[in-house]
DNA sequence: CTTATAGTACTAATTAATTCGTATGTCAAG
DNA sequence: CTTGACATACGAATTAATTAGTACTATAAG
């Protein structure tokens, strides 16, 4: 999926050569993945020449967004705000990046 | 492992009772998810009369720590702020949350 | 026309996770 | 001593996910 973000859209080709680099995997096994990715419905397929061209079906922003609320749902029971807490006071997020996350709770109330 | 947590420590017996009542479950399939949690290490065993009673072998909040982190990785590609936004700017999280959020935010600075 | 190439479709093998059954042991009640 | 309740050990069946092989098609080069 990343892959497919990244690009936009993208041919079993291109996803082939880009995971080829990281491990061995066979070029029929990357298109039986993203024709699953196809059958659940986050990739689209559209002819294009002689193959597949693959691209989101949906916006990355919305599918990140039902991603963080299965994890929220799994492991805190559905509440955000435990897993904000964590967030806050693990060691899980560097200064900088609090203090932008201030500047925007401020914006927001 | 909530069951667990929420209990402390329980028996196979405890756990399977307390699932029983979601779902249609063996108790043997209870033992073997137990007996496989021990054996990655997140739980130890301890025989106590005829039975063993399980227990956490580590904080709940370091297990969770780490599930949050795997998360982060791999959606994220390892950093924490983009899951800030998120829950910060998506309707995940009720307003009485955010403010508890801020004011955390403000102790720490 | 023949052949090499790049693609899909379909099927199959492999591996991992989940679920459960059977054999066996222990203990307490009768 | 026998029986029933309750436990574990071990292995196996089932299901789901991952990975890959083979057959077939279209196209472009020669």
């Amino acid at each position: 999926m990343k892959l497919v973000w990244q690009r936009d859209s993208a041919t079993v080709r291109d996803v082939y050569e880009a995971l080829l680099g990281r491990r061995k995997i066979a070029y029929t096994t990357v298109m039986t993945m993203m024709k699953i990715l196809e059958t659940k419905g986050y990739l689209k397929k559209r002819r294009q020449e002689r193959a597949f061209v693959y691209r989101p079906a949906h916006p990355k922003e919305k599918v990140i967004g039902k991603m963080i609320r299965e994890f929220m749902d799994r492991v805190f029971n559905g509440s955000a705000e435990p897993l904000l807490v964590h967030l806050v006071r693990g060691k899980h997020i560097r200064e900088r990046d609090l203090e932008k996350v201030r500047r925007m709770l401020e914006e927001s109330k």
